[in-house]
DNA sequence: CTGAAAGCGCTTACAG
DNA sequence: CTGAAAGCGCTTACAG
């Protein structure tokens, strides 16, 4: 016959500590979130609550209260397999490491459909800013956000139909320098491996490619250039597939880290007299004398971290558009011109 | 004299929906949320009126009014810069896409202090289920937790001081194979390089090693076992340094993947006559005919993500513990031993 | 230095 | 099929 005692349904409240300490609500947040003008014999007394009843306040409810602002940023990655996105990823971590920002990261594969999916759901999250590395190529509907003053920041690829800021790749410089470096060695026949067209970036370095080639007066082959090489098995096949052509291309250049990985284990295998440089640095790149057209994933990712903390704190204004550069590091034994 | 319009604070609310529809905010609600019992008509009244203010729910709102339960998952790494850490969280990604659930992620360098800070973060989100590769070695602090129901998952190493799943590698039958093998083809003196003996993983499969090499008769050299070994750079350095003794060993095994990373480009630079085994496959691994103790840490992360769903589906009950196999993969012309 | 009341934007538990 | 009231756990805006 004696009342069932119930478990303990949830976490202890703040209400549950003011109780325990013979305090209001409002002294205990007082003494709890550090703020001034309570008695020291007060505070020890919440404290000492707190601490006996394992109080741990509640974000949720701190935040709902204060506000649209969170405390957690969102980034819209493709995926975390590839060592791009997760050293981009990287990168905005550190960031944000010392202002008790938390992290929340979605991966989209690169399809627009998903994007919307997560973006939406991190903005019913209320995050602080949003990163992201677009997939989708309309982004109106972000514009209602844009207004409410979150911070949005582009990744990799530019906005198009939405006001944002963006930290890019100067894509050209890079590729242009390789491809002069090559020509001015006498190459003439240069294959290209690139990613979707749908991609910006390989759209873009792609565009950089022929034009370098055609301003060293060597016509691009359109042969030569493969397109819609998305993963490391296909650009090794693409660059086997190149190499046993009759009229086989003196050097490769594969213009994103994936691609470079896949071309190198076929040029590696096969050792033919092919000439190689890859977008994009990589684990014993330069052990293995490889060229590289070198950027820094963390250096992009940390920038749009820094570019989130100004917005918090100094609101909104004209988007910024920063361009990170790129540049040929030559590696090799001088046998083979650039690889 | 005409009163200042205020710019619209934040985002509309069900309420603002509700009134512009003509309808109560639960009305509004059952619509909103395609729950029965809400006319055709009104539902259509709602969902136009959603449209023009371009609603979106407020999740922390939502959570809040329903208890504990968030739709977010926090996941505890190193840093995502290492790729055992990204694909661990690629792993945990892929299994939760399907689930509404939301990934926060935060890494702690492998600093028990650090821990505790992103940890305390995520309850106070009360995310939904906690995964972490641990680095603290007493979680005391998370019993409550635990006792509340929140489900808890060790990943790479266990768990020491609280109850909780696990998903570990069987790290001794990989490298028992690999000390098998290489001693077999006649190797005595085998180097062993290893991380931080702080580190569970390090130290499991340092005992491994030196148990192998007993059993095959082989007493163990202690001055060939190098610990602390934490990065690429001093991996690669250790390296030399083995290559360098008036007796330098005949073989050498790399306890993890960023220390095979910096032995191989050791190795590959200087191409001594030694034997090669490294922890943890990576890229270009197989095309270098470079052999590795496999093991797929997105499996882990797969895994952690499936017992984390079962847990929310079921309860709790008794702890779960994997054990994920490793094994050896031979590669190389058979001019080396194992490499 | 302290506290009572109201409210953040939803959902719950009812009542009709 | 619809709605009014109360409440999730905090903070805000006051009042003392």
């Amino acid at each position: 016959m004696t009342a069932e005692i119930p478990p303990r349904q949830g976490h202890t409240t703040l209400q549950d500590v003011a109780r325990l300490a013979g305090v209001s609500a409002k002294t205990a947040a007082r003494a709890i979130n550090g703020e001034s003008n309570v008695r020291a014999e007060t505070r020890e007394r919440v404290f000492t609550a707190a601490a006996a009843l394992r109080f741990r306040p509640n974000r949720l409810a701190r935040e709902l209260r204060q506000g649209a602002r969170t405390g957690a940023v969102g980034l819209v990655i493709g995926n975390l397999d590839n060592p791009f996105y997760s050293q981009l990823a990287a990168g905005v971590d550190h960031a944000l490491r010392e202002h008790d920002l938390e992290l929340i990261i979605a991966s989209t594969d690169d399809e627009p459909e998903r994007e919307r999916v997560v973006v939406q759901a991190m903005l019913e999250r209320r995050v602080t800013a949003l990163m992201l590395v677009p997939s989708a190529t309309d982004h109106s509907y972000l514009e209602g956000e844009r207004q409410l003053g979150l911070p949005i920041i582009f990744l990799d690829r530019p906005p198009v139909t939405v006001v944002a800021d963006s930290v890019l790749w100067d894509n050209h410089s890079g590729v242009r320098e390789a491809i002069h470096e090559l020509t001015t060695r006498g190459h003439r026949r240069i294959a290209a491996l690139a990613d979707s067209p749908e991609l910006f970036t390989a759209t873009e370095r792609l565009t950089a490619f022929r034009e370098a080639l055609t301003e060293a007066g060597a016509e691009p082959d359109e042969a030569l250039i493969v397109a819609r090489v998305h993963d490391v098995p296909s650009a090794a096949s693409a660059t086997a597939d190149l190499l046993a052509r009759d009229d086989p291309p003196t050097a490769i250049i594969a213009l994103n880290n994936r691609i470079s990985v896949g071309a190198v284990s076929t040029l590696l295998r096969d050792d033919p007299a092919c000439a190689f440089v890859g977008f994009d640095d990589f684990d014993l790149g330069e052990t293995l004398g490889i060229s590289v057209i070198a950027n820094d994933p963390r250096e992009m990712g940390n920038h749009a971290g820094q570019i989130a903390l100004r917005r918090l704190k100094d609101g909104t204004g004209a988007p910024e558009r920063i361009s990170l550069p790129t540049r040929l590091v030559q590696r090799g034994s001088g046998e083979r011109p650039v690889s």
